[in-house]
DNA sequence: ATTAGGG
DNA sequence: CCCTAAT
């Protein structure tokens, strides 16, 4: 009855690419958050910041308690590029440009100990309540969070948490392609092409929303009255880091944000755990285009933080507390990164990289449309659909969008300690494939609000390259099937299919562990998680006590999938020519164990072989990796394993006894099927006699004689 | 959705 | 394990 102590990881931050499939990659969204008390950052801490989580993402194959250090850490180079925006708004662009470094950022792999249990938003999340500066897509899940919770808003999720790009990179004539990066922008396009570049971070202005919403909070600590301050540029000639004064002012908020509620076990002071801005390295960090919103503090040269290992171990990888899934090297999808990105960069121009963006905004915002408008950098006024039909010619122009990636909802694990890391990885793995596998729905905002009707064409409903299509949002929605109608209002969304290649590869199986995973995009702790239930993957899963008997004591992992809108899921792709080239991820190798083999060949011996799916659904019908394909497969090769000599076998030997049952049936049912129609054979009698008569009597006499 | 078979 | 053709 006493339950081993539980940890509860919220994660957040995950990010799966949306074009082009094939890499399986999930290039990641960098979730961190930035918190200013006081009007005093500068672009470079926030750079910092983010680097600082590149640099966590170097990180390979972490132990629970391993400590490391930023040596220990490929340089993560970083080029940044601020953009400032007509509207007041920023958006910051911070890349890889370490060719070693890309792949990290290719990995969905990244676990928050910041994100608060299932109930954080029970009380004001601290990016609300003090009113500091967030910059982070947890402010947008949060957010979004709040809005289930209170019911406060609906349609515009979606477009929350999707981050489009389109026009000025894409369309028009070059002329018009006003590039939204900053004239001091280092890298050329070539360069970014030859640049295996990752962007991360979040779009941070989104976090106005909040402060919309939120009615009792403070005003946002950097506000755009600080425009007025002289932007300040750093080039190579101002390679250092530089770091507000008070450098308690910046707190990267990388903890969880209510303790109480988090369920985390870990009674570490949040505010310990990431004191200061993690010291990347002024080498690591080319470029920096500060913003005239940006208040750059003074400069404190030369400062460096001697105790940035020290905020990372006792912060963050001493946190027990701190799981992530961490990609491994044999992770196929990986070598496919450089498809990923030359494809991607073909599409775009060679601009990659999703923006950051502070929130200068004003708080008083409650406007929708003007959030969105803020939100998405849009000038001043919103473009309703029909203004944007005026300014729509007449030419038959394609919208091209790009959709960068979209986000994995947040899920809720809950893990007992002693789980092992690859069964944490396993476990989370389940809960994102059971999310993407079960299907969705995309959504379509425009300016905020759901564009409901399928059969209005882009210019009717005012999408067209022309306009700002910084409005322009989509939303993944949980598939209709699976949850109820009223959680899916937006129209008849496009529905993707289930068998919809997971984007995710899957993570070895660790057994021996007990793992719950449940999406839980509600708040609240004990939601009726009705979902999917995924059987854990260990190699007991399918053995015949298992099997057969579910009594066991064996892990199984619970994967609820959330049945109301999880926050919206995000971005989806329009891409006009998105081509199929995208491969999917193929499946990770679960080499049959011997129970397994065992109980595959005593289900064929009943069933025959031709009937995977009985053979399945006997056998295996817990295993819910095993498709009758797979079993099919497996005795296929198990007959090839059984007819070659021992001596060219090769991996885990399998018992000669079995083998000879694989032979034995193979020709029994062999002769059976040949013999269909006819008089029971002598040869039944004799394999009767001969093979089966020990184990599987009863059962061959129900078939034979059935 | 299953089955069968090649890759 | 994947992919496909054929049911």
């Amino acid at each position: 009855m006493v339950l081993q102590k539980r940890l509860d990881y919220g994660f957040r931050g995950y990010q799966v690419p949306a074009i082009p499939r094939a890499t399986r990659s999930a290039r990641k969204r960098v979730p961190f958050r930035k918190r200013v008390e006081g009007n005093q950052i500068s672009a470079f801490d926030l750079l910092a910041t983010v680097a600082g989580k590149l640099l966590l993402d170097k990180e390979r194959a972490p132990a629970l308690n391993d400590t490391w250090s930023a040596e220990d850490q490929p340089a993560v180079e970083t080029n940044t590029v601020k953009e400032e925006r007509g509207d007041g708004n920023l958006s910051l662009k911070l890349e890889t440009c370490n060719q070693d470094s890309a792949d990290a950022e290719f990995f969905a792999s990244e676990l928050v100990p910041q994100s608060s249990g299932p109930n954080y938003s029970s009380k004001e999340s601290p990016c609300l309540g003090n009113g500091a500066l967030v910059a982070t897509s947890d402010c947008l899940e949060r957010f979004d969070a709040q809005k289930v919770m209170h019911g406060k808003i609906k349609n515009e999720m979606g477009g929350l948490a999707c981050i489009v790009e389109t026009g000025p990179y894409v369309c028009g004539k070059s002329g018009d392609c006003i590039k939204p990066v900053s004239e001091n922008k280092v890298l050329t396009d070539e360069e970014l092409v030859r640049t295996d570049k990752v962007l991360i971070g979040e779009v941070a202005d989104k976090c106005s929303l909040e402060d919309a919403l939120v009615s009792d909070i403070k005003p946002p600590a950097l506000v755009s009255s600080d425009s007025s301050t002289k932007a300040c540029s750093y080039g190579d000639h101002n390679p250092l880091v530089s770091f507000p004064a008070k450098r308690d002012d910046v707190d990267v908020v990388s903890r969880d944000d209510d303790e109480k509620s988090s369920g985390c076990t870990h009674p570490s002071p949040p505010r310990e755990r990431f004191r200061s801005t993690p010291h990347i390295g002024d080498r690591r960090i080319r470029k920096i285009l500060a913003s005239k919103y940006w208040k750059v503090a003074p400069r404190s040269n030369n400062v460096t933080y001697s105790n940035y290992d020290e905020n990372l171990k006792s912060g963050y990888c001493n946190r027990t507390a701190y799981k992530r899934i961490r990609p491994g090297k044999n992770y196929p999808f990986k070598k496919r990164k450089l498809f990923y990105c030359s494809s991607e960069l073909n599409s775009d121009g060679g601009t990659s990289s999703e923006g950051i963006s502070d929130s200068p905004g004003k708080t008083n915002n409650r406007n929708t449309s003007i959030l969105y408008s803020k939100m998405h950098g849009v000038t001043g006024e919103s473009s309703s659909p029909a203004n944007q039909h005026k300014s729509f010619s007449s030419r038959d122009s394609h919208v091209k969008l790009r959709i960068k990636s979209f986000r994995v909802p947040e899920l809720f694990i809950e893990i007992p300690e002693s789980a092992t890391v690859g069964s944490l990885k396993r476990t989370v793995m389940e809960a994102v494939t059971a999310v993407l596998g079960d299907g969705f729905c995309v959504g379509v905002l425009l300016q905020g609000k759901k564009v409901r009707d399928d059969n209005k064409t882009l210019l009717q409903t005012g999408i067209s390259c022309d306009n700002q299509m910084d409005a322009l949002g989509f939303s993944l929605e949980p598939n209709p099937s699976n949850t109820s109608p009223s959680l899916c209002p937006g129209g008849s969304p496009l529905k993707i299919p289930r068998d919809t290649p997971l984007p995710l590869a899957r993570y070895p199986a660790n057994h021996g562990s007990v793992n719950q995973v449940t999406c839980n995009p509600s708040p609240e702790p004990h939601m009726p998680n009705l979902g999917n239930f995924i059987e854990s993957n260990n190699d007991y899963a399918s053995s015949p006590t298992d099997m057969f008997d579910k009594s066991t004591t064996e892990s199984k992992a619970l994967v609820a999938v959330p049945a109301m809108s999880m926050e919206t899921l995000a971005v989806v792709p329009v891409h006009k020519k998105s081509k199929q080239a995208e491969v999917a991820q193929r499946r990770i190798r679960r080499p049959f164990s011997i129970t397994e083999v065992e109980a595959l060949v005593q289900a064929v011996e009943k069933l025959g072989t031709g009937r995977w799916r009985d053979v399945k659904l006997r056998a295996f019908d817990n295993a819910k990796h095993r498709t009758y394909v797979d079993l099919k497969d497996k005795w296929k090769t198990l007959l090839h394993t059984a007819r070659i000599s021992p001596q060219q076998r090769r991996g885990e030997p399998v018992p000669q006894e079995l083998l000879d049952r694989v032979l034995n049936a193979h020709t029994y049912w062999s002769q059976q099927q040949a013999k269909q129609q006819q008089p029971l054979p002598e040869s039944c009698l004799l394999y009767r006699n001969s093979t089966m008569i020990t184990s599987s009597r009863r059962d061959v006499d129900e078939k034979i004689l059935g």
